[in-house]
DNA sequence: ATAGGGTTAG
């Protein structure tokens, strides 16, 4: 990695901000006219349009930690849930409890609105069993819920634990105690439907409001849109954006920007142009995550040079860009140019006068641990803490699996129990494989037993990880058992490891069982379940064994049904 | 005044 000092000595520049700037875009571009080759002097372009317009992007607060004031406590419960409340805002769900605890210590007895925050803050700490407990405590204590008490526990069943039947028989008990189900409690649950990919269900929901009398508005729809977006149904989506009009509801700037998502990921880009053009005559504007989203979907199609072209057109608009958009770029620049001069400018970035966040910082850590930059990831670590930006549970991923890449497990293993954040399935997965690496078989019963304890839902990696252990422990039985039970129809990902496994192992008549099986029940093998089925085989030198009848009679099956 | 309606990471 470059030294700092050598590439931007600041430390001997003691000028303003522009003239910084000037310095560094001299640098650019001297080093630009010293790159003969092309393909690199592309690369420095996009650093000096970056660093032209970052003057653009929101200031850093010269003050980030206004000191609170030392004598509060003049507090009647509406106070208390003020000052809750914007705990939970800045993401601080610790802060709140401590809060509400410290409410109930001073004698104050706690509104129907401070239960509510509280049961909030223990949702999105994700203790979930706690909040169920406060809500009873609450009702016990002679304060009724109302439609925002009900809500915190909906969304709880049906975004956190996606437990559908919960969720309905919670609506059930609002309906029966004379709190019936507004728009807010069916928009919560539709979205949750919609993206637990259950959007037929989500349809008989809407239906069921519609039934009641309920009116649904854009926020009720909008996640339905997005389903379609990300299915790809782009021609539906449209023509649910347009059906929006006939029941009274015209699709807002909010809908149009998952459109405009569902694009760019399809890679149509005039469609965007086109929605951009018409955009007045249909009855909406562009707003800056539209072109947040353009941009990056620009980026992402590798045309980081008509992203970067949009970003002037955004400003022509008299649109600000944003910390999101700033973030867009440097993910940009992270792959289109040397991540380790992204990781100077993120280090710069007081000086260079543009304000960075804690998805700054996780874009860039995350590029640098892929480069193996393990130290360099601390460092931004360490930076982001002095600098007053609190890393979040990605952050906190990042570092886990650097410290695991590097092969400090014991050190991995200190951060994850260290508390100071709220682990999700990521972080379970990203500590299982460097255990799972490092050979440390205790430490993975604890962690997939705290997993299951925690109720962390298991993703695909998870199960993947699930087949990994068991098999190299020779317990085929309850791999087998996982990728029967596991109900993930979007991969093949967990099969793909298990045969990979079998023939690792040698169990082909096994491994023919199984798929006789599944191909009963109308299964179909993908490209990845072949990958790793040839990988295996090429491994194992498998290509002069007698078995080779038998490898063919599994590939020629495959090929059938493909 | 209750909605994890939209953009950025993996």
């Amino acid at each position: 990695m470059f030294s700092t000092a050598v590439l931007f000595p600041f430390s001997t520049i003691a000028g303003t901000a522009s003239k910084t700037l000037d310095f560094l875009i001299g640098f650019l571009q001297l080093r630009h006219l010293r790159n003969h080759t092309t393909s690199s002097s592309a690369d420095e372009d996009l650093l000096s349009r970056f660093l032209r317009i970052s003057q653009k992007f929101p200031k850093p607060n010269p003050n980030p930690h206004p000191i609170p004031n030392p004598d509060p406590l003049p507090l009647d419960p509406f106070h208390w849930n003020s000052l809750m409340k914007s705990s939970l805002r800045s993401d601080r769900p610790d802060e709140a409890l401590r809060l509400f605890h410290e409410m109930l210590r001073s004698g104050v007895p706690p509104s129907l609105r401070c239960y509510t925050t509280a049961m909030d803050a223990l949702v999105s700490s994700r203790r979930f069993a706690e909040a169920e407990s406060m809500f009873h405590d609450m009702v016990a204590s002679g304060v009724s819920p109302d439609a925002a008490a009900y809500g915190v526990l909906l969304k709880m069943y049906s975004f956190h634990l996606r437990d559908f039947d919960s969720a309905y028989a919670l609506i059930g008990l609002m309906a029966g105690s004379g709190c019936a189900p507004d728009v807010v409690a069916y928009s919560t649950l539709i979205a949750s439907l919609c993206r637990s990919r259950r959007t037929e269900e989500a349809w008989r929901v809407l239906d069921r409001m519609l039934g009641e009398k309920c009116s649904p508005n854009c926020r009720t729809y909008t996640p339905i849109l997005r389903a379609y977006c990300a299915e790809h149904k782009i021609d539906e989506a449209k023509m649910f954006l347009e059906w929006l009009r006939t029941v009274d509801c015209p699709p807002d700037t909010i809908c149009y920007n998952v459109l405009i998502d569902g694009l760019c990921k399809v890679g149509d880009f005039d469609g965007v142009e086109s929605l951009f053009r018409e955009s007045g005559s249909r009855g909406w504007e562009p707003d800056d995550v539209s072109y947040n989203t353009y941009i990056d979907g620009l980026c992402k199609a590798g045309r980081a040079h008509e992203g970067f072209q949009q970003l002037e057109v955004m400003l022509e608009k008299g649109l600000s860009p944003t910390t999101v958009t700033l973030n867009i770029l440097l993910d940009c620049l992270c792959r289109e140019s040397d991540v380790r001069e992204v990781s100077c400018l993120l280090e710069r970035s007081s000086e260079l006068g543009f304000e960075v966040d804690v998805l700054s910082y996780n874009i860039v850590m995350s590029r640098l641990c892929s480069v193996r930059e393990w130290s360099a990831v601390l460092k931004h670590f360490t930076d982001m803490l002095k600098k007053g930006v609190r890393p979040n549970t990605y952050s906190f991923n990042i570092i886990i699996d650097s410290l695991c890449k590097g092969g400090k497990y014991r050190k991995a293993k200190c951060v994850f129990d260290s508390g100071g954040f709220v682990p999700d399935v990521v972080t379970y997965n990203t500590l299982i494989h460097g255990m799972f690496l490092a050979g440390m078989t205790n430490e993975l019963r604890f962690l997939f037993a705290d997993m299951e304890r925690e109720k962390i839902a298991p993703d695909t990696t998870t199960c993947n990880l699930m087949v990994d252990c068991l098999c190299r422990e020779n317990n085929f039985s309850d791999a087998i058992d996982v990728v029967r039970n596991f109900r993930c129809v979007s991969s093949q990902e967990p099969v793909a490891h298990l045969t990979y496994w079998f023939v690792k192992s040698g169990r082909l008549s096994d491994l023919l069982m199984l798929f006789e099986e599944m191909f009963d029940r109308g299964w179909v093998p993908d490209s990845q379940v072949y990958d790793f089925l040839i990988r295996a085989f090429c491994r194992k030198g498998s290509c002069t064994s007698k078995e080779i009848y038998r490898i063919c009679l599994i590939l020629d099956r495959m090929l059938e049904v493909e």
